[in-house]
DNA sequence: TACACGTGGGT
DNA sequence: TACCCAAGTGT
């Protein structure tokens, strides 16, 4: 099957105009300062389904507050979300944390150099397991992200839904025998940087392309065509009600999302899922009352905010509200806090735009 | 396997 | 505007 598609292919011209082109050609990067294993572990996982532009301030930050893996393994959660914070994906860091912890506890610190044990890591899949293992420690491993599967489905003449899952294997197959034992860190850097900066989803740049002369769709003029991506379905809806409820000291009320799921370990404002048109003041002051146990006063409607998801949206309608008392909310997910203070929790995006315009709006 | 899981930018 | 996309992984 690989070699079907190998036959009859200048595999060391390829690897060699490749590389060339990237070692004159690459972009200055912070992550690419160093190959510290932890450095190039972060910056993968930033990086995942996260243009570089986005990465490059948080990576900065993060590195300074935690320089090193221990660093990192000793950090409390909410400070290794709040570094997170805008980010998405949230998860990537919480695994983060949970694989660095394993690190230092089973492997001495040391970031495993075998597929096998690296890959064992939580949040290290097959992408992540070869982009630190070719770049931080040199070996000829395939790593098949987005990028890769665009140029070499150009390049090879691919047709296959690059949307399946297991369609990447098909290119990982092709890269155990492609990548360059030379210089594997600058091979699999350069397919993703080509990929990035030349072999674009749309309007490729053949004509400044240093493999052009090896592509087969180029050869054909079908670049425009590949590679094949079905759709992915529609987002559905959710019209939610949050609330900004204040106590008579100002303070305003948050709580912690679920340990699971969606947002995971977050913080928001008390909100609630609509179903159908009934009062939504109303419905928040039922479930301030039976959920927070206290009677608060809801006042109109302050703000809409639409949060839009990779797989569905929310409609919230923000409202205001105050209680006369200040009730001792004894829990580690609820809290009374102050405008000082709302700056150390880690919010969902939604949930800032509310902060800004309602505890902030003298920025 | 298909879907959950964020966000902001490009066309 | 409404998609689509960006250095994917877990379940």
């Amino acid at each position: 099957m690989t070699q079907e598609y190998l036959r009859d292919f200048n595999v060391t011209g390829f690897q060699e105009s490749l590389v060339d082109w990237f070692l004159e050609n690459q972009r200055e990067l912070p992550w690419r300062e160093s190959k510290d294993p932890y450095r190039v572990w972060v910056s993968e996982i930033m990086l995942q389904q996260t243009r570089v532009d986005t990465v490059i301030p948080y990576y900065q930050a993060f590195m300074r507050e935690f320089p090193t893996l221990e660093a990192l393994a000793e950090a409390e959660e909410d400070r290794i979300l709040k570094a997170w914070e805008g980010l998405g994906y949230y998860s990537r860091v919480r695994n983060l944390q949970t694989a660095v912890r394993e690190v230092v506890e089973k492997y001495e610190g040391t970031v495993p150099d075998t597929r096998k044990e690296i890959s064992s890591l939580k949040g290290v899949g097959p992408y992540t397991a070869g982009a630190i293992l070719s770049i931080a420690y040199g070996k000829p491993e395939p790593a098949v992200d987005g990028n890769v599967m665009r140029v070499l489905s150009r390049v090879f003449l691919i047709d296959e839904d690059i949307a399946k899952p297991a369609t990447r294997k098909i290119f990982e197959g092709i890269l155990y025998d492609l990548v360059s034992k030379k210089d594997p860190s600058s091979f699999n850097q350069g397919l993703m940087e080509l990929g990035a900066l030349i072999c674009t989803p749309t309007s490729p740049g053949c004509l400044l392309c240093p493999v052009r002369e090896y592509c087969r769709a180029n050869e054909k003029g079908v670049q425009a065509e590949l590679p094949i991506k079905t759709k992915k379905k529609k987002q559905t809806v959710k019209q939610m009600a949050a609330i900004v409820l204040r106590n008579e000291y100002g303070e305003v009320l948050i709580e912690k999302r679920p340990e699971t799921g969606l947002l995971a370990r977050l913080w928001q404002f008390p909100n609630i899922e609509i179903t159908n048109e009934n009062d939504q003041s109303q419905l928040l002051t039922k479930f301030l009352s039976e959920q927070f146990k206290v009677v608060a006063e809801v006042g109109p409607d302050i703000q809409h905010v639409e949060h839009v998801f990779s797989h569905l949206v929310w409609n919230i309608t923000v409202f205001e509200g105050h209680i006369k008392e200040r009730p001792n909310l004894e829990s580690e997910t609820r809290k009374w806090v102050s405008q000082s203070e709302i700056e150390r929790y880690a919010f969902p995006v939604s949930h800032q735009k509310i902060i800004q315009q309602s505890l902030m709006t003298r920025v």
